[in-house]
DNA sequence: CGGCAACTTGAGCTACTTCAAAGGACGTGG
DNA sequence: CCACGTCCTTTGAAGTAGCTCAAGTTGCCG
C-alpha cells in the first residue's frame, strides 16, 4: 500500500489525491483554504482500532489512502462489517459525539481530518460541503441497501464472488487481466459477507477452481473475465448504472 | 389504518402530522410557505405499487400516513426489502431521475408530494432543507447499517423478534401490554428479513407459544413484555440511543 | 530455518429452505 | 346472515447450504 505524504498535499490541498472526489470536492477558493486551514493528517497500520464502538469520536474526515473497516458487534461477539471506507469515503457523523460503529484501519491508513465542532461551524456556514457531504450520504445509503441484498439473498459463492468483482473493479486501471491486492482477510471479508471464515475460503477456492479468479500470493487476486465473475455474483453484466 | 385529510393541511402545514419530524421539519416563515404552495397529497391503497425499480421518478416527498416498502430484485426474482418508511420518511432521491429501488404501498398511505426540480432549487436555495435532509439521510443511513446486522447475523428468531419489537416500538403509544397492527405481510416480513414466508409463521409461532407475543386476528399483534422480546432479539435491553 | 498467523481442507451437524397440503380469516354475492 | 371462494397463513416432512469443530498446510517475518 503506497503511503501519502502528507506534505505533499499541505499547499491547499492541491496535490491531494482526494481533492475532488471526498466532502471538500465542490469547494474553491475560500471554503478549500478555510478547510484546508483547519485540516490534519494522522496514519495508522493496518489492523490497528480507529475508534472504538460508542467511544467519543472528537473529529470527522475523509480517508486519503488506504481501507478502513465499519463493523457493529453484538452482545454475544458476532460481528458483522456494515461499511468498508475506501479512499475519499468520510469518516464520523456531525452532530454525534460518539462513534456508532468501530472503526479500523484495514490496511496502513491516513486519514484527512476535521474537529467535529470546527467542521459543524463550516456546514452551517458555507452550503458546498453540505451538499456535497448529503451527496455521498445518499450513495453511501445506496451502497448498503445494495448490501442488504447480498447479505440478505445471495448464496455464498454469490456473496463471495460479490465481494471480489466489487474489490477488483474498485482498484484496477483498466489492466487485464484485473488484478488487485485484496485489502482484507479472509476473516474480515466472512464478517462483511455475513459467513463463517472457512466458508469464504471454500468459496474462493471453488471460485478459483472454476477459473473464475487467480491467486497470487495470500492477498493477491487476478480476474481473467470479470463479466464472468459478475455473472457468478448474479449481478448484471455490469452492475447497474442510475442517474 | 387512518386516513389523512389533506385538507387540514392545506393552511401552511399546521394540522400536519409529520410538520415536525420531516424533511420540513426546521423551516419556518418564508420557506415553510415556499414548499406549501408548492406540495401536493397523493393516496395509494395497500399493494399498489408507487414506482418500479428503474422507473423515472419525477417527485419526492414524504410519508404523511401509512406504510411504504423499498425493495430490490435480482433478475432470477429473489427480493430483498431495503427499507420500511413510516410516516415522516422522505422518498425519492434529489438529483436522481429514477427510482433505485421498487416503491409499494404496505398500507393504505399518503404522501405529501413535491415536484423534483422545485425541490432541488429549494436545496440550493434555502439551507434549512437541505440541512434537514442530511440529517435524515444520516440517520436511514444508520438504520440500514443497524439492519445488515440484523440479515448477516442473527437467526430467524433473533430476525423476527428484532422486527416485531421495532414495529411495537414505533406504533405504541405507551399502552400495556404495547400493541400494534402489523403493517406488513408475512410475505413483506419474510422479503425484509432475508428468509422464507415459513420461517417468518414458524418463528411466530414459536414466540406466541413462548409467551413473549400474542396474536390478535390476522394483523394484530401484543407484547406483554417489550424488554423480553428484545433480549429474543439479541439486542441489549432497550436498543442502543448515541447522540 | 523456525515459528506463527493466516489460510485450507475434512467430516458431521443443524438451521433454514423447499415442496406439499391443510387450515383460517375475510369479503362477496346470494 | 350464511355459503362460498380466495388469499393469507400455518403445519409437516425431507433436503441442503452453510456452520462447527478439528486437523493440516502455506506463506511470510524475523
Amino acid at each position: 500500500m503506497s503511503q501519502f505524504d502528507p506534505s505533499l498535499a499541505t499547499e491547499a490541498c492541491i496535490q491531494c489525491p482526494i481533492r475532488h472526489r471526498a466532502v471538500c470536492a465542490s469547494c474553491e477558493g475560500d471554503e478549500i483554504d478555510r478547510l484546508a486551514a483547519m485540516k490534519s493528517y494522522r496514519s495508522w497500520h493496518a489492523g490497528e482500532t480507529i475508534v472504538m464502538e460508542g467511544a467519543p469520536l472528537p473529529f470527522v474526515g475523509s480517508v486519503v489512502t488506504g481501507c478502513a473497516t465499519l463493523t457493529r458487534t453484538m452482545e454475544d461477539g458476532r460481528m458483522q462489517m456494515v461499511g468498508l471506507l475506501m479512499p475519499s469515503d468520510f469518516v464520523g457523523r456531525p452532530g454525534r459525539a460518539a462513534a456508532a460503529y468501530e472503526v479500523v484501519a484495514a490496511t496502513d491508513l491516513t486519514l484527512c481530518l476535521f474537529k467535529r465542532d470546527a467542521f459543524e461551524r463550516m456546514l452551517r456556514d458555507t452550503p458546498h460541503v453540505g451538499q456535497r457531504l448529503l451527496e455521498m450520504s445518499l450513495d453511501e445509503l445506496d451502497a448498503a441497501r445494495d448490501w442488504m441484498l447480498v447479505l440478505g439473498r445471495k448464496t455464498a459463492r454469490e456473496k463471495v464472488a460479490t465481494l471480489l468483482a466489487n474489490i477488483l473493479r474498485r482498484a484496477s486501471t483498466d489492466t487485464h487481466p484485473l488484478r488487485a491486492e485484496l485489502p482484507l482477510t479472509r476473516e474480515a471479508m466472512a464478517t462483511y459477507l455475513g459467513l463463517t471464515i472457512e466458508t469464504v475460503s471454500r468459496q474462493i477456492t471453488g471460485l478459483r477452481k472454476a477459473g473464475l479468479i487467480a491467486l497470487e500470493g495470500r492477498r493477491g487476486i487476478a480476474c481473467p473475465d470479470l463479466s464472468a465473475l459478475l455473472i457468478e455474483a448474479g449481478d448484471d453484466e455490469d452492475g447497474r448504472l442510475i442517474d
